[in-house]
DNA sequence: GCTAGTGATGTGTGATCACAGTTAGGGCCG
DNA sequence: CGGCCCTAACTGTGATCACACATCACTAGC
Protein backbone atom coordinates (compact mmCIF):
# COMPACT_ATOMS: atom_id res chain seq x y z
CA UNK A 1 0.00 0.00 0.00
CA UNK A 2 3.14 2.14 -0.45
CA UNK A 3 0.84 4.34 -3.31
CA UNK A 4 -1.97 4.81 -1.36
CA UNK A 5 -1.34 8.84 -0.90
CA UNK A 6 -0.78 8.82 -4.82
CA UNK A 7 -3.53 7.21 -5.94
CA UNK A 8 -5.72 9.20 -3.87
CA UNK A 9 -4.56 11.95 -5.64
CA UNK A 10 -5.73 10.50 -8.82
CA UNK A 11 -8.79 12.70 -10.53
CA UNK A 12 -12.21 10.47 -11.66
CA UNK A 13 -12.36 9.79 -14.99
CA UNK A 14 -15.70 11.10 -16.08
CA UNK A 15 -17.19 8.79 -18.13
CA UNK A 16 -19.53 10.05 -20.78
CA UNK A 17 -21.97 8.30 -22.94
CA UNK A 18 -21.97 10.01 -26.66
CA UNK A 19 -25.69 10.09 -25.94
CA UNK A 20 -25.24 12.49 -22.84
CA UNK A 21 -22.70 14.47 -25.03
CA UNK A 22 -25.29 14.66 -28.17
CA UNK A 23 -27.85 15.59 -26.01
CA UNK A 24 -25.93 18.61 -24.65
CA UNK A 25 -24.89 19.50 -28.00
CA UNK A 26 -28.76 19.27 -28.95
CA UNK A 27 -29.63 20.96 -25.89
CA UNK A 28 -27.70 23.99 -26.67
CA UNK A 29 -28.30 24.81 -30.34
CA UNK A 30 -31.66 24.91 -28.54
CA UNK A 31 -31.33 27.11 -25.70
CA UNK A 32 -29.58 29.30 -27.82
CA UNK A 33 -31.93 29.68 -30.71
CA UNK A 34 -29.75 28.51 -33.55
CA UNK A 35 -32.79 26.08 -34.06
CA UNK A 36 -35.82 27.62 -34.78
CA UNK A 37 -39.46 26.54 -34.21
CA UNK A 38 -40.44 24.54 -37.51
CA UNK A 39 -36.95 23.08 -37.77
CA UNK A 40 -36.95 19.58 -38.95
CA UNK A 41 -34.23 17.52 -37.84
CA UNK A 42 -33.28 14.01 -39.22
CA UNK A 43 -31.87 11.44 -37.31
CA UNK A 44 -29.14 10.10 -39.84
CA UNK A 45 -28.42 13.65 -40.82
CA UNK A 46 -27.80 14.53 -37.61
CA UNK A 47 -25.92 11.75 -36.56
CA UNK A 48 -23.70 12.27 -39.37
CA UNK A 49 -22.86 15.89 -38.70
CA UNK A 50 -21.58 14.44 -35.12
CA UNK A 51 -20.04 11.93 -36.60
CA UNK A 52 -21.53 8.94 -34.22
CA UNK A 53 -24.50 6.48 -35.22
CA UNK A 54 -28.12 6.94 -35.03
CA UNK A 55 -28.14 5.29 -31.82
CA UNK A 56 -27.18 8.05 -29.70
CA UNK A 57 -28.99 10.55 -31.52
CA UNK A 58 -32.17 8.71 -31.12
CA UNK A 59 -31.58 8.57 -27.51
CA UNK A 60 -30.99 12.29 -27.41
CA UNK A 61 -33.75 13.13 -29.67
CA UNK A 62 -36.50 11.19 -27.35
CA UNK A 63 -34.69 12.84 -23.81
CA UNK A 64 -35.78 16.16 -25.67
CA UNK A 65 -39.05 15.16 -26.83
CA UNK A 66 -39.91 14.11 -23.32
CA UNK A 67 -39.00 17.65 -22.29
CA UNK A 68 -41.53 19.10 -24.82
CA UNK A 69 -38.15 20.68 -26.39
CA UNK A 70 -38.72 18.42 -29.65
CA UNK A 71 -42.02 16.54 -31.19
CA UNK A 72 -42.42 14.10 -33.06
CA UNK A 73 -45.52 15.48 -36.07
CA UNK A 74 -47.59 12.04 -36.69
CA UNK A 75 -45.75 12.21 -39.73
CA UNK A 76 -42.94 11.00 -37.82
CA UNK A 77 -40.74 13.72 -38.80
CA UNK A 78 -38.75 15.14 -35.86
CA UNK A 79 -39.02 19.12 -35.42
CA UNK A 80 -39.25 21.85 -32.78
CA UNK A 81 -42.12 22.87 -31.97
CA UNK A 82 -44.45 25.77 -33.31
CA UNK A 83 -46.14 26.97 -30.41
CA UNK A 84 -49.69 28.80 -30.48
CA UNK A 85 -49.31 32.25 -29.13
CA UNK A 86 -52.16 30.76 -26.00
CA UNK A 87 -49.48 28.41 -25.38
CA UNK A 88 -46.54 30.50 -25.27
CA UNK A 89 -48.73 32.97 -23.02
CA UNK A 90 -49.17 29.73 -20.69
CA UNK A 91 -45.93 29.06 -20.92
CA UNK A 92 -44.50 32.40 -20.02
CA UNK A 93 -47.34 32.87 -17.00
CA UNK A 94 -45.77 29.64 -15.75
CA UNK A 95 -41.94 30.65 -16.09
CA UNK A 96 -43.26 33.91 -14.37
CA UNK A 97 -44.50 32.23 -11.30
CA UNK A 98 -41.58 29.52 -11.09
CA UNK A 99 -38.69 31.59 -11.90
CA UNK A 100 -40.20 33.88 -9.71
CA UNK A 101 -40.16 32.08 -6.62
CA UNK A 102 -36.81 31.14 -6.71
CA UNK A 103 -35.53 34.79 -6.97
CA UNK A 104 -37.92 35.04 -3.77
CA UNK A 105 -36.39 32.20 -2.45
CA UNK A 106 -32.52 32.98 -3.71
CA UNK A 107 -33.06 36.64 -1.96
CA UNK A 108 -33.48 34.85 1.01
CA UNK A 109 -31.05 32.12 1.49
CA UNK A 110 -27.94 33.31 -1.12
CA UNK A 111 -24.64 33.23 0.65
CA UNK A 112 -21.95 35.83 -0.07
CA UNK A 113 -20.39 33.56 -2.81
CA UNK A 114 -23.25 33.05 -4.40
CA UNK A 115 -24.00 37.31 -4.28
CA UNK A 116 -20.63 37.29 -5.73
CA UNK A 117 -21.69 35.36 -9.15
CA UNK A 118 -24.76 37.01 -9.28
CA UNK A 119 -22.95 40.44 -9.55
CA UNK A 120 -20.42 39.46 -11.97
CA UNK A 121 -22.76 37.83 -14.10
CA UNK A 122 -25.13 41.10 -14.06
CA UNK A 123 -22.20 43.36 -14.76
CA UNK A 124 -21.07 41.27 -17.79
CA UNK A 125 -24.75 41.58 -19.16
CA UNK A 126 -24.47 45.02 -18.85
CA UNK A 127 -21.58 45.76 -20.27
CA UNK A 128 -22.38 43.80 -23.01
CA UNK A 129 -25.88 45.52 -23.51
CA UNK A 130 -24.48 48.85 -23.81
CA UNK A 131 -21.79 48.55 -26.12
CA UNK A 132 -21.85 49.90 -29.44
CA UNK A 133 -22.87 46.61 -31.12
CA UNK A 134 -23.85 44.32 -29.15
CA UNK A 135 -23.59 40.19 -30.39
CA UNK A 136 -26.73 38.48 -30.34
CA UNK A 137 -25.11 35.00 -29.61
CA UNK A 138 -23.19 36.20 -26.64
CA UNK A 139 -26.22 38.51 -25.32
CA UNK A 140 -28.09 35.35 -24.81
CA UNK A 141 -25.39 33.18 -23.43
CA UNK A 142 -24.86 35.99 -20.71
CA UNK A 143 -28.56 36.46 -20.18
CA UNK A 144 -28.86 32.79 -19.40
CA UNK A 145 -25.67 33.26 -16.57
CA UNK A 146 -27.51 36.07 -15.06
CA UNK A 147 -30.97 33.77 -14.49
CA UNK A 148 -29.49 30.66 -13.59
CA UNK A 149 -26.73 32.18 -11.13
CA UNK A 150 -29.89 33.68 -9.54
CA UNK A 151 -31.36 30.33 -9.39
CA UNK A 152 -28.79 28.77 -8.07
CA UNK A 153 -28.86 30.38 -5.22
CA UNK A 154 -32.16 29.64 -4.22
CA UNK A 155 -31.04 26.18 -2.35
CA UNK A 156 -33.45 24.04 -4.19
CA UNK A 157 -31.76 21.74 -6.78
CA UNK A 158 -35.43 20.45 -8.07
CA UNK A 159 -36.12 23.74 -8.87
CA UNK A 160 -33.07 24.41 -10.74
CA UNK A 161 -33.66 21.79 -12.91
CA UNK A 162 -37.25 22.31 -13.19
CA UNK A 163 -36.53 25.89 -14.44
CA UNK A 164 -33.21 24.36 -16.70
CA UNK A 165 -36.34 22.32 -18.91
CA UNK A 166 -38.31 25.23 -19.38
CA UNK A 167 -35.78 27.11 -20.79
CA UNK A 168 -35.29 24.56 -23.19
CA UNK A 169 -38.61 24.93 -24.45
CA UNK A 170 -38.93 28.81 -24.29
CA UNK A 171 -35.07 28.87 -25.59
CA UNK A 172 -36.22 28.34 -29.43
CA UNK A 173 -38.63 31.48 -29.45
CA UNK A 174 -36.95 33.48 -26.73
CA UNK A 175 -33.62 33.50 -27.76
CA UNK A 176 -34.08 33.24 -31.66
CA UNK A 177 -35.86 36.36 -31.31
CA UNK A 178 -32.83 38.11 -29.30
CA UNK A 179 -30.39 36.19 -31.57
CA UNK A 180 -32.11 37.82 -34.59
CA UNK A 181 -32.86 41.60 -32.83
CA UNK A 182 -30.27 42.24 -30.52
CA UNK A 183 -31.50 45.88 -30.90
CA UNK A 184 -33.98 44.66 -28.66
CA UNK A 185 -31.47 44.85 -25.92
CA UNK A 186 -31.55 48.84 -26.16
CA UNK A 187 -34.50 49.60 -25.36
CA UNK A 188 -32.50 48.86 -21.69
CA UNK A 189 -35.70 46.44 -20.16
CA UNK A 190 -33.62 43.69 -19.38
CA UNK A 191 -30.60 45.67 -18.04
CA UNK A 192 -33.12 47.84 -16.04
CA UNK A 193 -34.84 44.38 -14.56
CA UNK A 194 -31.47 42.68 -14.28
CA UNK A 195 -30.19 45.77 -11.70
CA UNK A 196 -33.58 45.43 -9.76
CA UNK A 197 -33.32 41.62 -9.63
CA UNK A 198 -29.99 42.50 -7.85
CA UNK A 199 -31.02 45.13 -5.74
CA UNK A 200 -33.67 43.39 -4.26
CA UNK A 201 -31.52 39.77 -3.69
CA UNK A 202 -28.66 42.05 -2.27
CA UNK A 203 -31.18 43.64 0.39
CA UNK A 204 -32.49 40.27 1.08
CA UNK A 205 -36.78 41.55 -0.56
CA UNK A 206 -37.66 38.01 -1.69
CA UNK A 207 -41.27 39.75 -3.03
CA UNK A 208 -39.00 42.47 -5.22
CA UNK A 209 -36.71 39.79 -6.75
CA UNK A 210 -40.04 37.98 -7.84
CA UNK A 211 -41.81 40.62 -9.05
CA UNK A 212 -38.51 41.96 -10.93
CA UNK A 213 -37.48 38.30 -12.51
CA UNK A 214 -41.07 37.76 -13.65
CA UNK A 215 -41.14 41.20 -15.39
CA UNK A 216 -38.13 40.52 -16.81
CA UNK A 217 -39.72 37.63 -18.52
CA UNK A 218 -43.10 39.67 -18.71
CA UNK A 219 -41.46 42.07 -20.98
CA UNK A 220 -39.82 39.50 -22.93
CA UNK A 221 -42.57 37.94 -23.39
CA UNK A 222 -45.06 40.87 -24.30
CA UNK A 223 -42.23 41.82 -26.95
CA UNK A 224 -42.49 38.75 -28.80
CA UNK A 225 -46.24 38.69 -29.17
CA UNK A 226 -46.53 42.45 -30.13
CA UNK A 227 -44.56 41.09 -33.09
CA UNK A 228 -46.82 39.26 -33.69
CA UNK A 229 -44.74 35.74 -35.37
CA UNK A 230 -46.41 33.21 -33.79
CA UNK A 231 -50.15 31.93 -35.04
CA UNK A 232 -52.99 32.29 -32.94
CA UNK A 233 -54.89 29.05 -33.86
CA UNK A 234 -53.47 25.73 -32.97
CA UNK A 235 -53.32 24.05 -36.17
CA UNK B 1 -67.24 13.11 -51.19
CA UNK B 2 -70.49 11.82 -50.26
CA UNK B 3 -69.17 10.57 -46.96
CA UNK B 4 -67.38 13.76 -45.75
CA UNK B 5 -69.61 13.46 -42.62
CA UNK B 6 -69.29 9.87 -42.03
CA UNK B 7 -65.52 10.36 -42.03
CA UNK B 8 -65.57 13.41 -40.15
CA UNK B 9 -66.75 10.97 -37.00
CA UNK B 10 -63.98 8.85 -37.49
CA UNK B 11 -61.87 8.98 -33.94
CA UNK B 12 -58.29 9.38 -35.35
CA UNK B 13 -56.42 5.97 -34.63
CA UNK B 14 -54.21 6.87 -31.82
CA UNK B 15 -50.36 5.85 -33.04
CA UNK B 16 -48.67 4.39 -30.13
CA UNK B 17 -45.03 3.71 -30.13
CA UNK B 18 -43.49 0.63 -27.94
CA UNK B 19 -41.47 2.86 -26.21
CA UNK B 20 -43.92 5.25 -24.99
CA UNK B 21 -46.14 2.34 -23.90
CA UNK B 22 -42.57 0.95 -21.90
CA UNK B 23 -42.55 4.15 -20.53
CA UNK B 24 -46.21 4.25 -19.18
CA UNK B 25 -46.11 0.95 -18.03
CA UNK B 26 -42.26 1.70 -16.12
CA UNK B 27 -43.83 5.07 -14.73
CA UNK B 28 -47.06 3.43 -13.47
CA UNK B 29 -44.66 1.14 -11.61
CA UNK B 30 -42.61 4.06 -10.35
CA UNK B 31 -45.70 6.18 -9.34
CA UNK B 32 -47.25 3.20 -7.37
CA UNK B 33 -44.36 2.48 -5.06
CA UNK B 34 -44.19 -0.94 -6.58
CA UNK B 35 -40.85 -0.28 -7.28
CA UNK B 36 -38.68 0.53 -4.69
CA UNK B 37 -35.76 2.88 -4.04
CA UNK B 38 -32.57 0.99 -4.62
CA UNK B 39 -34.33 -2.07 -6.84
CA UNK B 40 -32.15 -2.59 -9.47
CA UNK B 41 -33.80 -2.88 -13.33
CA UNK B 42 -32.07 -4.84 -16.19
CA UNK B 43 -32.80 -4.15 -19.82
CA UNK B 44 -33.10 -6.97 -21.04
CA UNK B 45 -35.20 -8.62 -18.38
CA UNK B 46 -37.66 -6.01 -18.45
CA UNK B 47 -37.93 -6.33 -22.18
CA UNK B 48 -37.94 -9.92 -21.75
CA UNK B 49 -41.11 -9.42 -19.21
CA UNK B 50 -42.83 -7.03 -21.71
CA UNK B 51 -42.31 -8.73 -24.77
CA UNK B 52 -40.36 -6.57 -26.41
CA UNK B 53 -36.98 -5.99 -27.45
CA UNK B 54 -34.07 -3.95 -25.82
CA UNK B 55 -34.52 -0.92 -27.66
CA UNK B 56 -38.25 0.45 -26.64
CA UNK B 57 -36.91 0.06 -22.89
CA UNK B 58 -33.75 1.39 -23.42
CA UNK B 59 -35.53 4.87 -24.85
CA UNK B 60 -38.01 4.00 -21.71
CA UNK B 61 -35.26 4.04 -19.23
CA UNK B 62 -33.23 7.24 -20.71
CA UNK B 63 -36.29 9.43 -20.56
CA UNK B 64 -37.11 8.03 -17.31
CA UNK B 65 -33.18 8.55 -16.44
CA UNK B 66 -33.59 12.64 -17.57
CA UNK B 67 -37.09 12.97 -15.09
CA UNK B 68 -34.64 11.76 -12.09
CA UNK B 69 -36.90 8.93 -11.48
CA UNK B 70 -34.44 6.48 -12.16
CA UNK B 71 -30.64 6.51 -12.52
CA UNK B 72 -27.43 4.49 -13.89
CA UNK B 73 -25.10 4.13 -11.22
CA UNK B 74 -21.01 4.20 -12.92
CA UNK B 75 -21.02 0.63 -12.48
CA UNK B 76 -24.35 1.11 -15.65
CA UNK B 77 -26.50 -0.15 -13.42
CA UNK B 78 -30.03 0.93 -14.24
CA UNK B 79 -32.12 1.46 -10.62
CA UNK B 80 -34.26 3.61 -9.06
CA UNK B 81 -32.73 6.01 -6.89
CA UNK B 82 -31.87 6.22 -3.66
CA UNK B 83 -32.33 9.52 -1.93
CA UNK B 84 -30.88 11.13 1.05
CA UNK B 85 -32.80 12.61 3.83
CA UNK B 86 -31.80 16.01 2.61
CA UNK B 87 -32.57 15.12 -0.93
CA UNK B 88 -36.24 14.60 -0.21
CA UNK B 89 -36.46 17.08 2.42
CA UNK B 90 -35.36 19.57 -0.83
CA UNK B 91 -37.99 17.59 -3.11
CA UNK B 92 -40.69 18.14 -0.46
CA UNK B 93 -40.01 22.24 -0.29
CA UNK B 94 -40.00 22.02 -3.80
CA UNK B 95 -43.42 20.39 -4.51
CA UNK B 96 -45.04 22.46 -1.90
CA UNK B 97 -44.21 25.79 -3.64
CA UNK B 98 -44.99 24.83 -7.10
CA UNK B 99 -48.23 22.67 -6.15
CA UNK B 100 -49.02 24.70 -3.57
CA UNK B 101 -48.85 27.22 -6.33
CA UNK B 102 -51.15 25.28 -8.58
CA UNK B 103 -53.75 24.94 -6.01
CA UNK B 104 -53.84 28.68 -5.31
CA UNK B 105 -54.85 29.00 -9.06
CA UNK B 106 -56.90 26.25 -9.44
CA UNK B 107 -58.55 28.12 -6.64
CA UNK B 108 -58.66 31.53 -8.75
CA UNK B 109 -59.87 29.53 -11.57
CA UNK B 110 -61.86 26.37 -11.55
CA UNK B 111 -64.66 25.67 -13.86
CA UNK B 112 -67.99 24.44 -12.17
CA UNK B 113 -66.86 21.16 -14.06
CA UNK B 114 -63.37 20.84 -12.36
CA UNK B 115 -65.00 21.55 -8.70
CA UNK B 116 -67.36 18.56 -9.22
CA UNK B 117 -64.73 16.67 -10.36
CA UNK B 118 -62.45 17.40 -7.39
CA UNK B 119 -65.30 16.52 -4.86
CA UNK B 120 -66.11 13.41 -7.10
CA UNK B 121 -62.36 12.76 -6.14
CA UNK B 122 -62.68 14.24 -2.59
CA UNK B 123 -65.78 12.09 -2.08
CA UNK B 124 -63.79 8.74 -3.46
CA UNK B 125 -60.35 8.95 -1.19
CA UNK B 126 -62.66 9.75 1.83
CA UNK B 127 -64.61 7.01 1.41
CA UNK B 128 -61.55 4.39 1.39
CA UNK B 129 -60.03 6.26 4.12
CA UNK B 130 -62.79 5.83 6.37
CA UNK B 131 -63.17 2.01 5.53
CA UNK B 132 -62.71 -1.04 7.77
CA UNK B 133 -59.06 -2.08 6.34
CA UNK B 134 -58.36 0.48 3.32
CA UNK B 135 -56.33 -0.68 0.47
CA UNK B 136 -52.67 0.71 -0.19
CA UNK B 137 -52.64 0.51 -3.49
CA UNK B 138 -56.52 2.24 -3.90
CA UNK B 139 -55.19 4.88 -1.40
CA UNK B 140 -52.05 5.34 -3.57
CA UNK B 141 -54.50 5.79 -6.91
CA UNK B 142 -56.98 7.83 -5.40
CA UNK B 143 -54.98 10.49 -3.67
CA UNK B 144 -52.88 10.76 -6.88
CA UNK B 145 -56.59 11.20 -8.65
CA UNK B 146 -57.55 14.02 -6.18
CA UNK B 147 -54.60 15.86 -6.48
CA UNK B 148 -54.42 15.92 -9.87
CA UNK B 149 -57.72 16.98 -10.05
CA UNK B 150 -56.91 20.28 -8.32
CA UNK B 151 -53.78 20.80 -10.84
CA UNK B 152 -55.68 20.33 -13.88
CA UNK B 153 -58.34 23.47 -13.00
CA UNK B 154 -54.94 25.61 -12.52
CA UNK B 155 -55.34 26.07 -16.34
CA UNK B 156 -51.64 25.86 -16.67
CA UNK B 157 -50.57 22.81 -18.74
CA UNK B 158 -47.00 23.74 -18.72
CA UNK B 159 -47.06 23.85 -14.41
CA UNK B 160 -49.46 20.60 -14.59
CA UNK B 161 -46.65 18.53 -16.32
CA UNK B 162 -44.09 19.65 -13.82
CA UNK B 163 -46.04 18.57 -10.81
CA UNK B 164 -46.28 15.02 -12.94
CA UNK B 165 -42.42 14.73 -13.32
CA UNK B 166 -42.05 15.68 -9.15
CA UNK B 167 -44.68 13.02 -8.18
CA UNK B 168 -42.54 10.54 -10.34
CA UNK B 169 -39.12 11.36 -8.63
CA UNK B 170 -41.23 11.25 -5.11
CA UNK B 171 -43.58 8.45 -6.20
CA UNK B 172 -41.35 5.71 -5.10
CA UNK B 173 -40.76 7.10 -1.10
CA UNK B 174 -43.70 8.04 -0.69
CA UNK B 175 -46.28 5.42 -2.31
CA UNK B 176 -43.84 3.05 -1.27
CA UNK B 177 -44.47 3.72 2.47
CA UNK B 178 -48.25 4.19 1.93
CA UNK B 179 -48.57 0.60 0.27
CA UNK B 180 -46.71 -0.75 3.27
CA UNK B 181 -48.23 0.80 5.92
CA UNK B 182 -52.24 1.82 4.77
CA UNK B 183 -52.75 1.94 8.71
CA UNK B 184 -50.76 5.57 8.07
CA UNK B 185 -54.59 6.44 6.68
CA UNK B 186 -55.94 5.88 9.83
CA UNK B 187 -54.40 9.20 11.36
CA UNK B 188 -56.53 11.09 8.75
CA UNK B 189 -54.18 13.65 8.43
CA UNK B 190 -54.78 13.17 4.87
CA UNK B 191 -58.58 13.28 4.42
CA UNK B 192 -58.61 16.45 6.92
CA UNK B 193 -55.94 18.06 4.33
CA UNK B 194 -57.84 17.23 1.45
CA UNK B 195 -60.81 18.52 3.15
CA UNK B 196 -59.51 21.76 3.40
CA UNK B 197 -58.28 21.87 -0.11
CA UNK B 198 -61.86 21.23 -1.69
CA UNK B 199 -63.31 23.96 1.03
CA UNK B 200 -60.49 26.66 -0.27
CA UNK B 201 -61.55 25.89 -3.69
CA UNK B 202 -64.69 26.00 -3.05
CA UNK B 203 -64.62 29.35 -1.22
CA UNK B 204 -62.21 30.74 -4.41
CA UNK B 205 -59.64 31.36 -1.69
CA UNK B 206 -56.58 30.58 -3.50
CA UNK B 207 -54.19 31.23 0.16
CA UNK B 208 -56.03 28.79 2.23
CA UNK B 209 -55.87 26.14 -0.97
CA UNK B 210 -51.70 26.05 -1.27
CA UNK B 211 -51.41 26.17 2.61
CA UNK B 212 -53.53 23.05 2.75
CA UNK B 213 -51.73 21.16 0.11
CA UNK B 214 -48.52 22.22 1.10
CA UNK B 215 -49.88 21.07 4.51
CA UNK B 216 -50.73 17.80 3.41
CA UNK B 217 -47.23 17.23 1.22
CA UNK B 218 -45.63 18.08 4.63
CA UNK B 219 -47.23 16.32 6.62
CA UNK B 220 -46.76 12.88 4.74
CA UNK B 221 -43.06 13.82 4.21
CA UNK B 222 -42.63 14.58 7.97
CA UNK B 223 -43.74 11.35 8.96
CA UNK B 224 -41.76 9.45 6.24
CA UNK B 225 -38.54 11.15 7.48
CA UNK B 226 -39.84 10.31 11.22
CA UNK B 227 -39.87 6.71 10.35
CA UNK B 228 -35.91 7.07 9.08
CA UNK B 229 -35.76 4.74 6.45
CA UNK B 230 -33.71 7.69 4.42
CA UNK B 231 -29.90 7.66 5.13
CA UNK B 232 -28.58 10.90 6.29
CA UNK B 233 -25.29 10.89 4.67
CA UNK B 234 -24.78 10.94 0.67
CA UNK B 235 -22.79 8.23 0.14
C1' DG C 1 -6.38 -18.57 6.20
C1' DC C 2 -6.51 -14.73 3.58
C1' DT C 3 -5.50 -12.04 -0.39
C1' DA C 4 -4.94 -11.43 -5.29
C1' DG C 5 -5.70 -12.96 -9.82
C1' DT C 6 -8.92 -15.35 -13.30
C1' DG C 7 -12.78 -17.00 -15.58
C1' DA C 8 -17.82 -16.94 -16.80
C1' DT C 9 -21.93 -14.39 -16.88
C1' DG C 10 -24.64 -10.42 -17.38
C1' DT C 11 -24.64 -5.35 -17.96
C1' DG C 12 -25.43 -0.94 -20.77
C1' DT C 13 -23.80 1.15 -25.03
C1' DG C 14 -23.22 1.55 -29.85
C1' DA C 15 -23.52 0.00 -34.74
C1' DT C 16 -25.95 -2.14 -38.37
C1' DC C 17 -29.72 -4.13 -40.70
C1' DA C 18 -34.79 -4.64 -41.89
C1' DC C 19 -39.25 -2.59 -42.39
C1' DA C 20 -43.49 0.22 -42.78
C1' DG C 21 -44.61 4.52 -43.81
C1' DT C 22 -44.16 9.16 -45.86
C1' DT C 23 -42.74 12.58 -49.23
C1' DA C 24 -41.18 14.60 -53.30
C1' DG C 25 -40.35 14.46 -58.13
C1' DG C 26 -40.60 12.91 -62.84
C1' DG C 27 -42.92 10.75 -66.46
C1' DC C 28 -47.18 9.27 -68.63
C1' DC C 29 -51.88 9.90 -70.07
C1' DG C 30 -55.73 12.78 -71.00
C1' DC D 1 -50.29 22.08 -71.25
C1' DG D 2 -52.21 20.32 -66.86
C1' DG D 3 -53.36 16.56 -63.61
C1' DC D 4 -52.53 12.04 -61.89
C1' DC D 5 -49.83 8.13 -60.57
C1' DC D 6 -45.96 5.68 -59.67
C1' DT D 7 -41.36 5.19 -58.22
C1' DA D 8 -37.23 6.19 -55.59
C1' DA D 9 -35.21 8.24 -51.68
C1' DC D 10 -35.74 9.13 -47.02
C1' DT D 11 -38.09 9.06 -42.47
C1' DG D 12 -38.46 6.97 -37.57
C1' DT D 13 -39.07 2.47 -35.29
C1' DG D 14 -37.69 -1.96 -33.92
C1' DA D 15 -34.67 -6.09 -33.81
C1' DT D 16 -30.26 -8.09 -33.69
C1' DC D 17 -25.45 -8.34 -33.24
C1' DA D 18 -20.78 -6.83 -31.28
C1' DC D 19 -18.15 -4.87 -27.62
C1' DA D 20 -16.12 -3.00 -23.39
C1' DC D 21 -16.90 -3.21 -18.82
C1' DA D 22 -18.58 -4.71 -14.10
C1' DT D 23 -19.59 -8.33 -10.91
C1' DC D 24 -19.20 -12.51 -8.62
C1' DA D 25 -17.56 -17.18 -7.71
C1' DC D 26 -13.66 -19.73 -7.66
C1' DT D 27 -8.89 -21.14 -7.42
C1' DA D 28 -3.87 -20.65 -6.98
C1' DG D 29 -0.43 -18.40 -4.49
C1' DC D 30 1.81 -16.30 -0.55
Amino acid sequence: MNSRTALAELPQIERRTLSETTYDALSDLLASGRLAPGDRLSLRQTAAALGVSVMPVREAVSRLVADGALEVAPNRAVRVPIMSAAGFRALAETRMAIEGMAASRAAAQRSQGQLAAIRRAEAAFRLLAESERPDGARAVALNRDIHFAVYAACGLDPLREIIARLWLKAGPIINLDLRAHPARLERGSAVRRHAEVLAAIEARNGPAAAAAIAADIDDAAQFILSRGGLRDEPS
